[in-house]
DNA sequence: ACCGTTACCGTAAACGTTTCCATATAGTGA
DNA sequence: TCACTATATGGAAACGTTTACGGTAACGGT
């Protein structure tokens, strides 16, 4: 799941055992000796090249098929000016919305015969710095970013010249011409996941998530300021010290932020959570408190991981369209480096899953 | 999170864009030039071999830093008869257990300065021939296994010569010199999970999980074998077409088997899931069938993953000490990478998590 | 019969490293 | 002073590919 920058120092200290030669090992050069042809014509077949006649192509193919040969893709990676590998660069430790779109990713590129690695970088990285510099010698044909602010973007991305992908950032605003972007739209999302809550007559809402510990407007997360701006719209300013708990996209920081804002702010009778596991995270600290889930209080979700749909109460959420994404992404990102063409941005539509953990609020 | 095996043919088509000339790309030479020395020295200094004096690696260093030189891992490689990177091979798909526990290797992997690259093959490859193949380019230094049976690893496994472990499974049997393996021993937490089962009472247990369709008492999941084992001594015969229904280890599936399995044998008090994703969605299947845990159907789980413990109701469950597998996985890898030294065999204890889905039976 | 194409194929340089070998210099003991 | 050793460095081959370039053979048109 993971490669790491390359480490310049090595442990020195002997190293015992390696592959017993000429068993694992088949090189060009072998398949070339054998069927009687040359090297460079055995890397044409390969690489499927024209100037090739139909019948030495088969008789190497059929060497190549026997003998079970498949190039050194190290070796290939250091001549091709450019390698045949996507990269996949993703942000965040325990991200489990990252790792299902990753999935999807995954499933879609091997169905195209392509292939990917991927790297995850730290969520206090610098992110972008770290990944072309991690990237670079891979020379991928294509990078797909899932996650990260904006701002990580602005200056280190003109580094790189490849076609790229920002998956959940919308990117149109950086004009990037080589980056597209596809994400939900978080905003209205976050608008529409608290007018929800508003429709049921709920006006004290407290919100859950966002792990930047800036208490404030100007928060970045696009889901917290769509949530504020729609009580604003209805005339319930947001308090940020009151009604706001930061934590990371997990149940256990959600268990312990929602015990925390119910313990600070007891009069919420709503609480939009921006992720699934924050959510269930507060279903259950909710019950621990002694606070009924949808009677006391209503919780919506955001995600729409299979988790939710199992949850004890059923949770309402916010569903990403991971597969649309996904597949948005790995074919914008493929036409792309095949026929070049502008970068494109778009916003995939969410959908709103109803659950048994909201219901209007008590009179 | 995800290397393919390299596929010999590759689309063919122009490529667009690639990184801009001497922007990102320093290479050896470079350092060599600035710095007045030559490859040779250079290389040295990055390999922290002994000949080089003090002062000039001094110098170097220097220009490393400041150039922010990383050596290109594909030509270094290419070259060395052994990488100075560790592979992880990781079977199965959707696997919450093992994305647990391989993000602990990574962070272990990560505090000793190590690389890692990961793999994951799918459940139905043939596992091990195609990791040995997919592998043996990057010529690790050493390879982790998450996952596999045993049989797989039978054959294979004689072409690989390097320091390697298994996890999850006991290779003990195998006698590979090479092979280590840590593994929770299922056999006895199963009859463990069900002996608890039979202490509160219950004589109708179900099984749900280990996705070999194979009805049998010659399953190969030890957690089942180990159950049945556990019934067998009460002289309770355990009838696999009544009461064991396979699933893979999701809370989807879960949730179906669980309602064929309590559609099919409606008088069970209990269910035994070998994982709690599984256990998860028997939780909520249980539910909408009108059956309440714990007072109607006890359920218990298996691997102790964070979601169980925000379940409603608290999921009692087997917990695994991925802690403590990932640790000593990865310190008896390393330590046989730079020492040798004979392959080990550990059993890792596992422990009993109490929650609220099991209570005595009703009588 | 000649030349120009075209189709096919081999040769060799290059990618960025590591490492073996050779060399140069300095230091040592006689 | 003379070997001799130790230490530090440079040079160059090699790892397994890709690809630009050149060459050969066959063929068609004049």
């Amino acid at each position: 799941m993971e490669t790491f920058t390359v480490t310049v120092t090595e442990m020195p200290g002997k190293v015992y055992g390696q592959y017993r030669e000429g068993e694992i090992m088949t090189t060009i050069k072998d398949i070339a000796r054998i069927s009687g042809y040359s090297i460079g014509t055995v890397s044409r077949v390969i690489n499927n090249r024209a100037d090739v006649s139909e019948e030495t192509r088969e008789k190497i193919s059929e060497i190549i098929r026997e003998r079970g040969y498949q190039p050194n893709s190290n070796a290939r990676k250091l001549k091709q000016v450019i390698s045949s590998e996507v990269s996949i660069i993703v942000r965040g430790n325990k991200n489990v919305f990252f790792e299902s779109i990753l999935e999807e990713i995954q499933i879609m590129m091997r169905g195209y015969d392509e292939n990917i690695n991927v790297h995850f970088i730290g969520e206090t990285d610098n992110e972008v710095a770290t990944a072309v510099r991690t990237v670079s010698y891979i020379k991928p044909k294509g990078i797909i970013f899932l996650g990260g602010y904006i701002d990580n973007f602005r200056d280190e991305f003109s580094q790189i010249n490849l076609p790229c992908v920002l998956v959940t950032t919308d990117a149109r605003d950086l004009g990037f011409e080589n980056l597209s972007s596809f994400t939900t739209d978080y905003y209205d999302a976050g608008k529409y996941a608290v007018n929800k809550l508003l429709s049921y007559g709920h006006t004290r809402i407290g919100i859950l998530g966002g792990y930047s510990s800036n208490r404030s407007r100007e928060h970045k997360n696009g889901k917290i300021i769509g949530a504020v701006e729609a009580l604003d719209r209805q005339g319930i300013p947001f308090d940020f010290d009151r009604d706001y708990e930061p934590c990371s996209y997990s149940a256990e920081s959600g268990y312990e932020a929602a015990v925390r804002l119910l313990g600070r702010s007891p009069d919420l009778t709503a609480v939009f959570a921006i992720s699934d596991s924050i959510a269930l995270g507060a279903l259950r600290a909710l019950k621990d408190i002694g606070r009924r889930v949808p009677e006391d209080v209503s919780v919506i979700g955001f995600d729409g991981l299979t988790y939710a749909k199992y949850s004890i109460p059923r949770l309402a959420t916010i569903r990403q369209d991971t597969a649309t994404l996904a597949k948005k992404c790995v074919d914008d990102l493929l036409l792309r480096i095949t026929y070049g063409g502008p970068a494109v941005h778009e916003l995939i539509p969410y959908e709103f899953i109803e659950g048994e953990s909201v219901a209007p609020v008590r009179q």
